[in-house]
DNA sequence: GAGGCCATGTAAACTGTTACATGATTTG
DNA sequence: CAAATCATGTAACAGTTTACATGGCCTC
């Protein structure tokens, strides 16, 4: 995941380690979180496999190094941008992905979000069938709590849903917030 | 987690690594899955711990250990379950908390719902705050898809908060789905 | 000149997956 | 009697965190 990310943030501009770390933060820090003694190692990894070149620069007395994808790496980042969005990962990597689909063409992104639908539409329905199964239980109460995951977890699948939808009819994102009723 | 998932299930009856197996598949696969390979050596390593004891059986030609968590098990138990649930957490592992939250006192589950809700606010203002500072920018429709996992985290943690109203009070799970407008 | 940020890295530990290996029991 | 399930485990690898270590630059 984190070599995706990497690859990711520096498509454009060189970027430094310490950069890098700083556009994590300013943009996915709300669901993926970078550690130095993750993300170095990782630059020099991916700088061997050729999907990053490295470039040293003095500042000053300071010695930087710039990365930024090559050829190959911005080949394999498409690669795994067009792979379908897992519901099997996390709710968290999942959100990776989905925060790089500016950089999709606009026919394999709808392509994307479709299957995506899709498969929380099935999703739901296997949810759904759970429920009806421990709805028939007696003592329901015993268990108010676990039963709770499953139905938080079918109100996230509807959210879903209706999130899908709307970023594939492009609609206004401050219209997918405070629909309270 | 695998560690606390393993005592949670071997709280009463005495179980085999298998069985616990099936309790994780049947109970929260839906947001966490456990391997062999990583729940055999984590029985192991509870057992020498002392918090499960493990009790052999023969079985016709079969020999199964079934395990059980000792005193010591529960209390370390008891003392992750009364641990806040932490937001910076994956929404998966606060899901594996509060499915185990039927084993708590009324009183220290109501204290951990209130203060996870309370939590959850605090977040909502300060995703609500980045809001206002990406609305203020120019071109956001190239950056749609960025922004839309900010919006769609909005609209989990305010799901999050109408979650927590609704455990704190009980009511019917139903009620939380199938609220659409 | 002290504190905070910039900048790069290593080492140990932790947690887990995947694949492999073995064999018993049950059910169609 | 074959296939599915029950049952237990190991070995190699993967990815990551935490803590440590070092030093330059900037601003008050």
């Amino acid at each position: 995941m984190l070599e995706y990310i990497i690859i990711g943030m520096a498509l454009n501009d060189p970027l430094t380690g310490y950069d890098i770390k700083k556009y994590i933060e300013n943009g996915i820090s709300v669901f993926y979180k970078a550690s130095f003694g993750s993300l170095y190692p990782a630059l020099k990894k991916l700088t061997e496999k050729g999907y990053l070149t490295m470039t040293e620069q003095q500042q000053g007395n300071r010695q930087k190094k710039f990365y930024q994808a090559t050829e190959e790496g911005k080949i394999i980042f498409d690669e795994w941008l067009a792979l379908p969005v897992d519901l099997n990962d996390t709710t968290e990597s999942r959100l990776v992905k989905i925060y790089f689909f500016d950089n999709l063409s606009s026919e394999t992104r709808d392509r994307q979000l479709r299957e995506y639908e899709l498969n929380n539409v099935n999703y739901l329905r296997k949810l759904e069938l759970l429920e009806k199964q421990f709805d028939e239980m007696p003592n329901k109460d015993d268990f108010y709590f676990k039963l709770s995951t499953l139905y938080y977890g079918i109100r996230i699948i509807q959210e879903n849903i209706e999130w899908c939808k709307h970023l594939q009819e492009h609609k206004p994102l401050k219209d997918f917030i405070g629909r309270k009723i």
